[in-house]
DNA sequence: ATGAAAGCGCTAACAG
DNA sequence: CTGTTAGCGCTTTCAT
């Protein structure tokens, strides 16, 4: 009952597998249905409505019915269907959340935020990812509101017109989170990049740098990062020390892209003497190529980075960054969601745009 | 209209944050309505069920009743309520995924992976996080099944009792991921890792290792990283080389946990020449903490670790490490899936096990 | 504190 | 190819 077969023929996915089965026939036979409501009332001699409130623990209901109807909920193995509660309810206890990415590890540390909120109620998180791409971003605001979540809680400002409408219309809380710099459809929360460009030009221009360059990744696609750098590159100009160069690179923010790029510019622009990098993966990269190369830093060459993820505490030497609230910003979201939830239908709620603080962590590296 | 505010007192979330708000009462108190079928099928002039065939795509509709279809819904901005189609057709199209983790990069690939293949489909994934804990796992596992999916992925074998009675009932595909050592309940996807742990304890003791360590973390509460070790201990002792030290830290796995816990074990115990960490992310951090104190790597003292991280490649040495396939792992789990879905009602479909290899990279560090 | 009736918005199963 | 008739399993509303 063992054999070699090799599945996933559509996708990049040619290893070759060990597959064992093992006949389950039986089991699949099975389609005893699911019992329903009904059932468990019929078991009980009690209405389905009745059922109803004890599984949802509705106030004012008598301890031998209640007795009753979980006697026969035990028994039948009953579990609530959701899907048609949600229609008779006409909610659905739904968060849909979309985020650009979750290789970057600054999303799944937002996604952390959110659940540890949502965890303790009974609210659930459908997840999409929109690859920075505004019209995948629309079907999957179109596919997700279908759902009627109870929110929707997604990434910047940036939309496409059919996504802003459909987010307007939608009668729940919208929640734009990461940046602070436009106007939100309901609620936003982020910080402001145009705040952290500038910080970091100042910082740089106050200690002296002359030809500073600036790296991002991902071709750019995150307006966050578009903010940010055309924040600092203004900045830089009116300092009167405008910026060297500048290079995009197309693949993800990583540790290697970092090193690579790094070298890159350094090979075509020698008297480059301090780098602000998009994100932090990239100057974490970059310095270990100084740490090879034989650069020292910062007297050779500056580096500066972005967001202020954990691993820059293990580097051997302080680097200089801007540290994003990313577990808040999940958070907060979250809690404003609840918060929206449990607000009485008749209290005015107006749109709200919440600006939450970096934090500059200067450190030795410029 | 602006003013300072504070939020999420029930959250260690104190930080202070602008407030900036604007009125929206008007478009508060609009509650039109969302429109349905009906509406669009008076609008268009047709019957309801129409109306349904063509948002559905069904086969055989006629250009005409089409056109006047898609007028009518643009003219209302109808979009379909699927949970009224959920219930009906007593299928969601919706995927439950539960991972362990998402601070763990390991499990964000994986996501990725399965995304990747899904977000082709039609299908939605559902997140529930169970932080390694089977009976957080239960409450998710109940939670989500009561939304009816189309199927459910999870971590590992070692679920709760009534999880697993719940899964074994459920009868559409219950996929668990990661491990390769256990028996699944429906369909299995991964790795041994006790055949990782037993590899790297050859490759250590064919080396010449004699003192050699290990190195968990987060407790050691994923079964996974057990596995791992007790085979690697196991063969050690098999090979006549015992472990001389094992580190167990409570904290999450990350680069700096590694460099101290390296440093750790190196004061208590100097004589230790090699060390197999549970996860990259505590070898990386383990050899920037050799790169400071100036312990020569692996002449001094010899590093492994687990995963294949991708940022292992930026590091100026090679590190040995076995690389998993995580985003395989997904992207097959997720064809799987829809394998299962497409397949006829009829078709036997048998339970399976599959293996994926493991890649040992042997690097420079030991 | 419990129940009866009605229906949420859609689709399955049959007609024609 | 299009329509009619019944629900899906639950909750709302209104009684009692």
């Amino acid at each position: 009952m063992q054999g070699f077969h090799r599945i996933g023929s559509a996708v990049n996915f040619a290893v070759a597998c060990t597959l064992f089965t093992n006949d389950r026939a039986g089991s699949q036979m099975r389609k005893l249905a699911r019992p329903t409501l009904k059932d468990v009332a019929q078991l009980s001699g009690v209405s389905e409505i009745s059922v109803s409130r004890v599984m949802r623990n509705t106030p004012n209901i008598s301890a031998t019915l209640r007795k009753k109807v979980e006697d026969a909920t035990k028994a039948l193995g009953y579990t609530p269907n959701r899907v048609a509660g949600a229609l008779a309810s006409n909610s659905t206890d739904l968060l849909a959340v979309i985020v650009p990415s979750i290789s970057n590890s600054v999303f799944p540390e937002v996604l952390d935020g959110i659940d540890s909120v949502l965890s303790r109620t009974r609210y659930r998180t459908v997840l999409g990812i929109s690859h920075y791409d505004e019209q995948r971003e629309e079907e999957i605001v179109e596919d997700l509101l279908s759902w009627n979540p109870s929110g929707i809680i997604l990434t910047g400002f940036e939309h496409s017109l059919r996504s802003s409408q459909l987010l307007s219309d939608f009668p729940n809380p919208v929640i734009e989170i990461m940046d602070a710099d436009g106007s939100p459809i309901d609620i936003s929360i982020g910080v402001s990049h145009q705040q952290a460009g500038s910080m970091m030009a100042d910082h740089l221009v106050e200690r002296g740098y002359h030809h500073i360059g600036y790296i991002g990744a991902g071709g750019e696609r995150a307006s966050r990062s578009v903010k940010r750098r055309e924040s600092f590159t203004n900045r830089l100009q009116e300092l009167g020390v405008p910026l060297t160069r500048m290079l995009i690179e197309a693949g993800d923010s990583s540790v290697v892209l970092g090193k690579e790029s790094c070298s890159r510019m350094l090979q075509s622009q020698p008297e480059t003497d301090a780098i602000f990098f998009d994100n932090d993966d990239l100057v974490v990269g970059a310095y270990l190529h100084c740490l090879q190369a034989g650069i020292s830093i910062p007297e050779n060459l500056a580096l500066a980075g972005f967001n202020g993820l954990p691993f820059i505490d293990a580097m051997p030497m302080k680097i200089t960054t801007i540290r994003t609230p990313r577990l808040n910003m999940g958070i907060a979201a979250a809690e404003l969601f609840l918060q929206r939830m449990s607000a009485s239908k008749l209290e005015p709620v107006g749109s709200s745009r919440i600006l939450m603080p970096l934090e500059f962590l200067a450190g030795e590296t410029c």
